[in-house]
Order: structure tokens, then sequence, then C-alpha cells
RNA sequence: GCGGAUGUGAUGGAAUUGGUAGACAUGCUAGACUUAGGAUCUAGUGCCGUGAGGUGUAUGGGUUCGACUCCCUUCAUCCGCACCA
């Protein structure tokens, strides 16, 4: 063999690894663990673009350094297998979704395979699978016999929350979410056992309530609020409406402070961190009762600023609100109930939009101001969200745009509480103002107002200081069918759960995919329950034929439940008598490093910190937090190509001769067009070229298309957008393997830039970096035969093959791989003119790169007589003096009286080290006669002097 | 509107703490070898200028002996949240 035969080398090896178990990884006490995770893929049937390996990559090399550090990584890898595209599929052709699963993970795994990652397959996980998902419902249960204890602030099982009941009511541990209810120990054990049980499911984490839910008629399911954007759906933006349903919910908002304090300690980006922050949203302020007049009922709000109570001229009501029928009257009711109406027709994307007038109806009911007892007019409007707070608002027009349009609009008075501000024209909304005609706040900063008014309040009894978080409980139904089945059956309407000694309850199956005629979810077709036909079980209530009369769930979970725990599976994935086992989860631990999107960040890692805080508190995991560092990779962008087709004709006109036409803009597949670099005038620039032969045969509609062709070819338009199927704009890296192999591309995606920083796709440079392998191939050849020598390595091949073990390491520990790249480019450069193949030398070089570029390195290992694989041996050792051959001490006196000491480092060239003195000098010369006070000096450089 | 990020040659991008801006690669130009090259090697390549030299990190300003780097202004692009009281 001579040339760099990529096709045969990696295929070896591959199979070589697989056979020998090369990356499989067993529990050692002996060794420091090392966690290294991907966010496991849904396996789509586009299979893997080239966006996806790029975290995969990055997270390879550092589970490989890790090992090579003598680390024991635990680097696994498996599919987030329930979803709805197999689902939609499903639907369109009955082929069952675990069939569609099951051909697309065949693909998935043949496609990482080819890429040469350290996964240890042994322990792959799928969601769908039920030894997988029996664990899901097994939490689901644990977390249904769960109650959020404000005083201990953590989760407890629902026999405490008993034992509380009975020794205290609820007078310590506060209202549940529904009647806000206080009742004493001696209430308690009056109570009938049925209401017992409906009190308790009023604390449960996870709860049946009847809310307003996202519905997507499209896809005929809820979504929660992190599916839903700018009202459409995240997936296939379909209009989400809002609905009333009785849903199963995960109390997340029992953890907003928790996994607010939470974040400090993990080591995220800001960003992202930022993100969730956002989304839980924490605004400290007040929540104050208003009396409302001859009416007993008191409505309650909630603001930031209590400072400005005394500017309140009205209130408003969100339509939704509770009290809005108790405190119509008679004369406005009419026109009440048709606001209502109006507003509950319009979706969450109707109201977005009517961003003009305000709208609202006068309810003909006054509250009282607590304070002055002046009558404040009630309204309501949709300005006001049912959702947050409390949903009624305090109006203060002159501090809050929003007030004041509406004061505005309606003649509304708008009093003036601030000293010398002109509100004339908008409302001040800063808080950096004193305020006045407010009684005893008069003259005072709104900070300090604000906390003499909250004190005022609590001490007359109709308001306390309150802490509001935006984040809303997750809704946990899904009306899919393929999903996690609930563990629970209905007995007379009452929720009850199944017993784990019955788990998995697998999915049954169904002849039809669509929701019941009667519009009952998917599973409303199913009739045989495993948990049912199983004989030797008891079963609730069954007929003769096995089947279930007390009826059973038939939402799903969502598909955030399989993916919120998945990193405690592998740990000890095939365990059936545990979701992992204590010894396990102790050894490995939560997630060291942990790549994925950032697109997760208020869904899948929000909910695995909620999941794992809840099952820490209840003492199943060792650990708060399941992700110690998170690193986001860029998403990959590729290059679209467009058609214009002149509207309602089959004629399509290239780019440059649209103009003004009336056109549509129509993704055309890439692999139909063909680049090509043009030069004009000095300039260099691509045009997209159309086949438009193979354009014609794509689709049957385009059989007929006509083209109007300039300087006679059609060109297309280009555009970065995600990767796709829709948008036709796929790259698979399978041709890339082919032609380049894997060592290449996994290069090559590391080289193309900031591993964090989006960036779009282009194979441009990647014969740059198969040129780089083939160098270093060569490096170990001559006259097409290897050889490597044993003579000794000089300091100067010594100092290149140092300062890449130094640049390497640094940049994998910062995840700073495209920096790397070039270090191992520079250093085969160097090496190529020195002529070097000494073992010494490229040994460690193997080593150092094999992180990157796995199977060459392999292959040249073991070509060098070697034994073991190369993947297995530890680290090459940065030796300093190879690189600093010595220090040097640069006597300076200032003005004769200080001297001071420029301690230089004689590392890389004398260049360096004379730009270093020359700098110096300059700063000397720069001092002149003047006495510096301090310099502060550190080899190599000077940092600072103060005058 | 609020919060965050980014802005450097024709292109992707380097520049670890403020100290030769443009590493490395792509592209391009010229040359060598070759039957040929989309193989390999050599040289050149920010811009203006024949040259010395000048100029240059989105814009305008500031701090500093010295600024891609720190501070302020404006602009552009991207992301997150958005009637959140």
């Amino acid at each position: 063999m001579s040339a760099y035969d990529h096709i045969s080398i990696e295929k070896n090896w591959r199979k070589t690894w697989d056979k020998n178990k090369v990356y499989k990884v067993t529990e050692d006490t002996n060794k420091e663990k090392c966690y290294v995770l991907d966010m496991f893929p849904y396996p789509s049937g586009a299979g893997l673009h080239v966006g996806h390996p790029l975290g995969y990559i990055a997270s390879d090399i550092y589970a490989r350094y890790k090992r090579h550090k003598g680390f024991n990584v635990l680097h696994p890898m498996g599919y987030d297998s329930f979803g709805l595209p197999a689902e939609q599929y499903a639907i369109q052709t009955g082929q069952h979704p675990a069939k569609t699963t099951e051909k697309n993970v065949a693909r998935y795994r043949e496609q990482l395979d080819i890429l040469g990652f350290s996964y240890d397959w042994d322990r792959e996980v799928r969601t769908s699978s039920p030894d997988y998902y029996k664990w899901t419902q097994w939490i689901f249960k644990e977390i249904y016999n769960a109650w959020f204890n404000p005083i201990s602030d953590k989760a407890e099982t629902i026999d405490k929350l008993k034992e509380e009941f009975a020794a205290n009511g609820n007078e310590k541990i506060g209202p549940n979410r529904e009647q806000k209810n206080i009742f004493s120990a001696a209430d308690w054990s009056s109570k009938s056992d049925e209401e017992k049980a409906f009190v308790i499911d009023q604390y449960r984490l996870t709860y049946l309530a009847e809310t307003m839910v996202n519905w997507c008629p499209e896809m005929g399911t809820v979504l929660s609020n992190d599916e839903v954007k700018d009202g459409l759906s995240a997936r296939g933006g379909f209009v989400v409406v809002q609905k009333k349903m009785l849903q199963w919910n995960m109390a997340i908002t029992a953890y907003s402070e928790r996994l607010l304090q939470g974040l400090d300690g993990l080591d995220w980006s800001s960003a992202l961190k930022d993100i969730q922050e956002n989304w839980i949203g924490k605004s400290v302020g007040a929540e104050v009762a208003f009396a409302v007049e001859n009416n007993e009922k008191k409505i309650d709000v909630f603001t930031t600023r209590p400072d400005t109570i005394f500017g309140v001229s009205f209130m408003v009501l969100a339509p939704e609100h509770k009290l809005v029928k108790d405190i119509t009257t008679e004369a406005q009711q009419a026109d009440i109930n048709h606001y209502i109406d109006e507003s509950r027709k319009k979706s969450e994307r109707e109201r977005q939009m009517d961003k003009g007038l305000p709208t609202g109806v006068f309810t003909g009911a006054y509250a009282l101001h607590p304070f002055s007892k002046k009558r404040i007019p009630i309204w309501i409007a949709d300005y006001v969200l049912a959702g947050y707070g409390t949903g009624a608002v305090m109006a203060v027009p002159c501090g809050d745009e929003r007030d004041y349009k509406f004061a505005k609009h309606f003649n509304i008075d708008i009093p003036n509480i601030f000293e010398g501000v002109d509100i004339s024209e908008s409302a001040f909304s800063d808080k950096e103002v004193v305020i006045a005609n407010s009684d005893f706040l008069d003259g005072m900063k709104a900070n300090k107002a604000k906390k003499l008014c909250i004190h005022k309040m609590q001490e007359a009894g109709f308001g306390e200081a309150k802490i509001n978080y935006r984040l809303r409980d997750a809704v946990f139904s899904r009306q899919r069918y393929w999903g996690e089945p609930f563990p629970v059956y209905y007995k007379d309407g009452v929720a009850q759960i199944i017993e784990t000694e019955h788990y998995p309850l697998t999915l049954p199956e169904v002849e039809k995919y669509l929701p019941t005629e009667d519009g009952k979810p998917p599973l409303g077709n199913a009739t045989n329950w495993s948990w049912c036909t199983n004989k030797n079980i008891i079963k609730p209530n069954t007929d003769q034929n096995g089947t279930c009369t007390w009826p059973m769930e038939l939402n799903t979970m969502p598909g955030w439940a399989g993916s919120s725990w998945y990193f405690a599976r592998y740990c000890d994935p095939k365990n059936t008598e545990e979701f992992a086992s204590k010894e396990k989860l102790e050894y490995w631990n939560n997630v060291d490093v942990y790549i994925g999107g950032a697109e997760h960040a208020t869904g899948h890692l929000l909910y695995s910190r909620f999941w794992t805080k809840i099952l820490f508190d209840l003492g199943h995991l060792p650990y708060q937090e399941p992700f110690k560092k998170l690193v986001n990779q860029g998403m990959i962008l590729g290059k679209s190509n467009f058609v214009y087709r002149l509207v309602g004709t089959n004629t399509f006109v290239s780019k440059d001769l649209v103009k003004d036409q009336k056109v549509q803009a129509l993704h055309v597949d890439i692999s139909m067009v063909k680049p090509t670099v043009e030069q004009i005038g000095e300039k260099t620039h691509t045009v997209y070229v159309l086949d438009t032969e193979a354009f014609k045969n794509w689709l049957p509609e385009y059989s007929n298309a006509e083209f109007i062709l300039d300087n006679g070819r059609y060109t297309c338009g280009v555009e970065e957008e995600k990767m796709s199927k829709s948008k036709f704009n796929v790259q698979t890296p399978d041709d890339l393997v082919v032609s380049y192999g894997a060592d290449t591309l996994r290069m090559y995606e590391m080289f193309l830039g900031p591993l964090e920083q989006a960036k779009p796709w282009d194979v441009g440079g990647i014969n740059g970096v198969y040129s780089f392998l083939k160098k270093f191939w060569r490096l170990f050849h001559l006259n097409e035969n290897f050889e490597l020598s044993d003579a000794q390595a000089t300091k100067e091949e010594l100092k290149t093959l140092h300062k890449t073990i130094k640049k390497v390491s640094d940049d994998i520990e910062n995840f700073s791989f495209n920096t790397s790249v070039p270090a191992f480019m520079i250093a085969v450069n160097e090496l190529g003119a020195l002529k070097c193949n000494k073992r010494e030398i490229l040994e460690p070089l193997m080593v150092l790169l094999s992180p990157f570029a796995p199977h060459i390195c392999e292959e040249l290992w073991s070509l060098a007589g070697n034994e073991g694989y190369v993947v297995e041996q530890s680290y090459p050792v940065f030796i300093e003096s190879h690189v600093v051959e010595s220090t040097y001490e640069y006597p300076v006196s200032f003005n004769g009286k200080m001297r001071f000491k420029l301690e230089l480092d004689l590392s890389l060239d004398k260049a360096a080290v004379e730009k270093e003195v020359l700098n110096f000098e300059k700063t000397k010369e720069y001092l002149g006669g003047n006495t510096p006070k301090k310099v502060i000096v550190v080899p190599k450089k000077i940092v600072n002097i103060v005058m």
C-alpha cells in the first residue's frame, strides 16, 4: 500500500474496533469517570445531514481525548424515537410507526458508524422501546405520588402529605392550587375518603386540570408553550388556538425558583442561561386585594410597582377572569358578553396581531382604592392575560404605557403621581423617580416607597410582597398515538394509577392512527391493552373478552417525557429492576459535557432539569443538575436554490430577468443546480445554473415547464437557510465520506469555524483538509514505502511536536477545535520541510491526532508495528523545556532609582523576543524622566505600568 | 419595546492577558513536474502606489506610549422573549 486509501483503511478499522468492542465501557472505580453526551436525535426519514454530526464529532473528539488522558469515559448514543413524523407517515400509509422508526434508526446507525464515532453501542437507548418507556411510566407514577412541600422546598411523597394533613391540616403548607382554602387537622379528619382523595389530587406534582391549552386543530393535539412560536406550531407551522381541555399537567412552576437558582452553578453559556431565566420570568412585587363596591368578592392583582398605587385610576380584568360574571352590572351585561365572545374567537395569533387601538368594556362595577377609598371603575380587556399573575391589573396610566393608551382611548383619568414629570404625551415608566400626590409616599424615591407601601398593606391586611413567575405548568397530555401510554385508568371518572408490577403498559395496536369518530384520541381505537389481557394479573374491571370496562387514559405523553431522563438510563441501560442502579448512577453521576443545539433551551433542557430535581428530591438520583457543562453547537445552514415561476403560468424566469414581474419563488432540489464560478471584470462570483431537463423530470407538475433563459442558461437564486427536507437543500455526509473519507469530514467540520457559531455549509475548503491528511500520510512514507526512523529527534523537531501538544490540548479543553486543526497543519508542514520521519516525533503525533482522525492514525500506528490500538494509548505529555529554551532577564532602570526586570521567554523564535524587547524599549522611552510607581511584569510581557 | 450575540481580505476564519493584524485553509495569479489533471510541488496574494511609503479590523468619538481587543455613539445582521402588569 502506498497512497492514502481512506476507503479501505476506514472500513477495516471500523470493523476491527466493532469486533473487539474497543469502545465498550464498564464501571471502574479505580479510574476517574467522564460522561460525555450528545443530545440524542429523532430518527427522521431524511437521514443525517451534514449539520447533525457537527456536535457528535466535537463530543467524540473530546471523549477520545479524555480516554487518552486516562479517564473512564461514558460516551453513549441513542434515539428519541417517539414523535410526530413517524405517526403522520402512519396515518398516510398505514405503516406502523414502530416499523418506520426501526428503518430510520437503521439508516442513522449506518451513517453514524461511517463517521467512526467511539460510542459504546451496548448502551443504546430508544425512548419508544417498552424496556425504556416502562421506566418513563414509572417516573410518571413517582411524580404522581409526589407533592411539593414549600417549607422544605422540595418534592416529598404523598404519604408525607397525608401525615402533614393529619398533623396540621394545610395551615402550614398553604392552600392547594384549585380551591385556595385553608383547613385544620380536625377538618381533615372529618373529610370523607373521596374528599380527601380530591384534596390530595390538587397537591400532586402531576395533576389533571381543565386548563387553557394551545390546541392545534390541524394536528389534533395540544402543544406546550415551547412548542408554539408566534401563534403557530413549531413543527408544521399550523394555527394554534386557545381551548379549555382536561389534561395532565406537570407542576414545573413549583420549581421556578430552584430552576432559576440552579443556573448559577452551571457551566453553560450566558446566552442560554439568559434564555431560561427569561422563560422563567421572575418578577418581584406585591399582591394587593381590592374590595369591590357592594360585593363581598375581592379582586387580587399583582403589581411590580406597589409604589404607584395612588396612581391607580381603573382596574382591568382578563375577559376569562372568574369574577367577571359576579361583578358585571345588568346594564353592562350584554356588552361584556359580546366582548368575551369576540375575544374567545380570536386565536392567540390574532390577539397578538391586533396592536392597533386598545379594546375593552366597562363592567359597570367599581372597586375601592385600599388607601384612599376612591371609586375605581373595573373594565375587562384582552390586553390583560388570564394566565399571568392573577389575571387582573391595577392600571396606573401615568406609569405604564398600555394603561396610558387605554385611559386615553376611553377617556379615563390619568393622575400624575411623579414629581416634575410631564405625562401629557406618554407614560413615564422609569423607576428613577420621586413619588408625589401619594399621601404617605410623597417625596420618596420609588424603591423606598415600594418597601413602605408593602409594609403598610401588610399591616392593614390587604396586600403582601409577592414573587411572580412567567413560567406556566407544562401540559403533559398529547392526543397522539406514537408516545408513551399513561399508566392510568378511570374508575367512576376518577383517575387511578396502575401499579408498577404491570409496567410496561405497552402501546396497543390500532387499526387507524387518526382520532376516533367521536373525537377521542387515536388510542380510543385500541381494544387490546396489554395490561388487561395479561392473564396473570388482576384486572380492574374487565368483561369476558378481557376488555377494560373502566376506561383507560387515551392520551399519550409528550415528546419531552422520554428525553427528560435518558441521560440516567445510559448508566445502566439494561436494568430490568430499576431505572438505573444506585451504584452506577453514583459512579457515572451527572453529565460532564453535554453537546447539542440551543433550540432546546426552553424545552428539553428545562424539563430535564425539572425532572432531575424531582428525582433527586425523591432520592432516586444523586444529583440535582443533569448537565454540568453545556456546549451549544451552531447550526450548519444549507444553501437553498430557487426558481421563479411567473404567477399563474408554468413558465420559469431566470433570476436576473425577474425584475418587476410577479413571480413565485420555489425551492428547487440543490442536486439539479450546478454552482459555476464566473469572472466578471476583476471579480469572480458564483452563478447557480439549473439543469432544466432534470428539473422537468423532477416532479410531474414541471414536466412541461418552459424557461426564459439568460445567456442560454437558467440561473437560480440562492439563500442560506436551515437544512430541511422541505427546502430541498439537505447535504448528506455520505457522498463526502466516499470521496474524502470520514477523517477528512470530521476534521473539515471542525475546521469550518467556531463550534458554537451558525455557519453556512460550504465544501469549498474540504480539499485543504484532505491534502493535509495526505501530507501526514506521506510523512511516514519514503518512495511509497512505509518507513519510520529510530534516530534521535532534533531540538527543532521536538519543539514542533511539543508546541503542537500544548496548543491542541488547550484547544480541546476549551472546545476550540477550529484552531487545533491549523496547529496540526503547521506541524505537518514543518516536519515535512525537515523531512522528519522519526518514531520519537511521529508516534506521539498519531496519538495527538487520533481524536480528530482516528482511522488514519490507527492504520499508521499498526503499520509502525505497535501493540494495541492507538485510540487506547495515553496522551503525550507536554514538556516545556523542548519549547522554551531558556528565560532571559532584561534589566531596566528608570531614572537610576528603580530597577525592574523584564523576564522573557525565549521560546518560539528570536524575532518574538526582539519584539518584546523593542516594545519594552519604547515604553522606557515614553517614561522618560518619570518614575513609575509600579511596573507589573509577567513572563513574556509587560502587563501594566502605573505612573 | 426588552434581553443576548456578532461585525476583520474575494471566502471560511486566526490573533490565549491591550504589544508586528490577516495565522491556517479556500479562491485567484505565475511557474515546475506530468500524456493529462479536479494529483503534487514552488512563489505571490488586504487596499492604494512602479517605488520609498501611505492606509487598513462596520461607523463616529474616547482612554492609552500602544486598541480588532477596554469605554461611549450610530448602523447592520442574527437569536430569544414580547400586551408579563
